[in-house]
DNA sequence: TTCCAGCCTGGAATTAGTCTATACTCTGCA
DNA sequence: TGCAGAGTATAGACTAATTCCAGGCTGGAA
């Protein structure tokens, strides 16, 4: 993604632009990707930048607010953020932690039952767990 | 759930049975439910009992482990352990922390893309998140 | 200029969960 | 009757992701 897709995205989202938020977007939003606050982090670091911890999970934390990216919660010990935010699904790979992408049109559910009164839908997600075979 | 049932499910399951994981169990399976390692502690201490912090979290892991309670990554902050084991999906307030139960029957996942490379399913879990209705 | 809101930062604080070292409790067995 | 060993339980230290905080910076409005 260029930098004045990435300017129009964040502009698209109400969120202001700034010199950290712009080299968060381009790590994340450089491919479709799952990524994690620290990895993200690392890659900024190794690429010379100086942001600061607490820059990076403000940052995520409000692209994920603001619907510019999405969050996961599929590994009990930190969130992925995913990149690609229009519906899909995914598989989670338990051993390894690799996410992939299943897309919305591969899953068809049917019959879904009424919410809980007085809410409204915010998301259907489906996570596939797998494992690596035994290759014993 | 009754003491000799809990016992008989701890057998099931290949768990020695304890004084402090029949406690436990006994909270959690008490009926369908959905809780917290802390709430689960919250209500034993309540109770009396004096079980310690990690034995908790160490009885938890060991029943999800083998299968006697299922572990569910849902809120970022902490797990949930489930009582029920047979096969279902959830709803997810995000605003309360609910957790409700969908059956599996109500759900027809169809099209199910093919798993990654070398690997095979653990499980599918389809999550839906809802949010209170504005009152306004 | 001066103000102010919004942003960035390093470091401290928080918190779920895990680890560790020690002590306890059975159960089989001499 | 007593010992050995496996499996457990416990308190408290520790880890790691994330959030909080207090101070400093910046760019535009007045």
């Amino acid at each position: 993604m260029s930098q004045p897709d990435i300017l129009d995205r964040l502009k698209r989202h109400g969120v202001q632009a700034t010199p950290q938020r712009l080299e968060v977007a381009a790590v994340l939003l450089e491919c479709p990707q799952h990524l994690s606050a620290e990895q993200i982090l690392e890659r900024l670091r190794a690429a010379g930048s100086r942001v600061s911890k607490a820059t990076v999970y403000n940052t995520l934390k409000l692209f994920g607010e603001r619907g510019l990216v999405r969050e996961l919660t599929v590994d009990p010990d930190r969130k992925y953020y995913d990149s690609t935010t229009h519906a899909h699904h995914h598989f989670y790979n338990v051993g390894t932690g690799v996410l992939s992408d299943i897309p919305a049109d591969q899953v068809r559910i049917m019959n879904l039952p009424p919410l809980p009164a007085g809410t409204e839908q915010e998301s259907v997600e489906v996570l596939i767990r797998v494992r690596d075979k035994d290759t014993a």
